[in-house]
DNA sequence: GCTAGAGTGAGAACAGTTCCCATGACAACC
DNA sequence: GGTTGTCATGGGAACTGTTCTCACTCTAGC
């Protein structure tokens, strides 16, 4: 499921040229940011992960990423926006979340309880005149390092 | 499940007192607006139900109510965080989100399914030493009012 | 009634994010 | 190979949702 660099890389310069909108260094840059934290991240940790990004631009780089479908942010916790490569482009999965310290870690559910989880969600959907598109499971909880 | 009205009111009373906090008017307009919303609403959505809140008591009546465990926060699409009164206040419910209003419904799932989810998510928050507290489940799509 | 303490509300302050615009880089064309 | 057009870049200003400040008000307890 998880492409290789060079395929994910293909991957995302398709979708930006759909939108009419190149792979450029600093887009690649921010792409392999998040591809090196592996969780979602923060603009201040996207800045710390790789000193030569500038803030405005980061934040456009990801702006339009995530209109071309390669990146999701998330808003879990009031102050930062946290940003993550999009699903289809690595695997689908869900979130721990810890609310001492804000960070979220991925995490997958076995593909039953998915699929049950699908079916249930479009049926209730359904009843309520609505068309799902996607789900977001986020666990809130306290991770190891807090708990310790 | 729903408690009556006036046990609601009680209930708040008896957590805000918890906090050394007092049920004041103001307080009891939020949670009135809250109550009358049937579903998670915006600070404009709360100004606009109840023209008598002034916006910085509001925030601040929000602020000690979501202190004291009687209302939650919500952050799910950029611009306006959505409160609602807390679970334990009403009952156990996810969420449906229009993508395109950013309007928010409550929906509640068959308790075999909740049960399964509850099972799962503990299994898979032990295994990353994650201590998993709630859960929330948000479903993102159209809602028929952005459909039609 | 009086006093102490907490709550209120208008506006200032703050912070995350977006916008503006001059600069820089790259590509196509002459 | 130089020129020109186009688009990305990045520093800083602007914007906006939220929080803070502080003078005023209200209530509770005496």
């Amino acid at each position: 499921m998880m492409p290789t660099d060079p395929e994910l890389h293909r991957s995302v310069a398709a979708r930006l040229a759909d939108q009419d909108q190149q792979y450029t260094t600093n887009r690649r840059a921010v792409v392999e940011a998040l591809v090196a934290a592996g969780a979602p991240i923060t603009l201040p940790d996207l800045l710390a992960a790789d000193a030569s990004l500038a803030q405005s631009s980061a934040y456009r780089s990801l702006s339009v990423m995530v209109d071309a479908g390669v990146v999701r942010r998330l808003v879990h916790v009031g102050d930062h926006a946290h940003f993550e490569l999009a699903e289809d482009l690595t695997e689908h999965h869900h979130h721990l979340i810890c609310e001492r310290c804000g960070t979220v870690a991925d995490v997958t559910l076995p593909d039953e309880v998915e699929t049950a989880m699908d079916d249930t969600f479009q049926a209730v959907a359904d009843a309520a005149g609505f068309t799902p598109v996607h789900h977001a499971v986020d666990i809130y909880g306290t991770c190891g390092d807090c708990r310790s």
